[in-house]
DNA sequence: ATAATTAT
DNA sequence: ATAATTAT
């Protein structure tokens, strides 16, 4: 399943869209959680972790 | 507190 | 080993 670009905020603070490196669902027992992607920032080439929309494909 | 993930 | 990510 290809990875689609989302909107995200930077650590920077500036808005992109860019593709997560990596998907997961982050939830506790029982519970709904959220979707998170691991993404690299073009600018600055460091790491951050952003939520997803609900429907990104896992 | 809890869940998974991994760059740092 | 820890921070950081959300929502409950």
């Amino acid at each position: 399943m290809a990875e689609k670009k989302v909107k995200v905020k930077t650590p920077s603070g500036k808005e992109a869209e860019l593709a997560p490196e990596k998907v997961w669902v982050l939830a506790p027992k029982g519970r709904k959680g959220v979707k998170i992607g691991l993404f690299k920032d073009p600018e600055t080439g460091k790491y951050f972790r952003h939520k997803l929309p609900d429907d990104y494909p896992v």
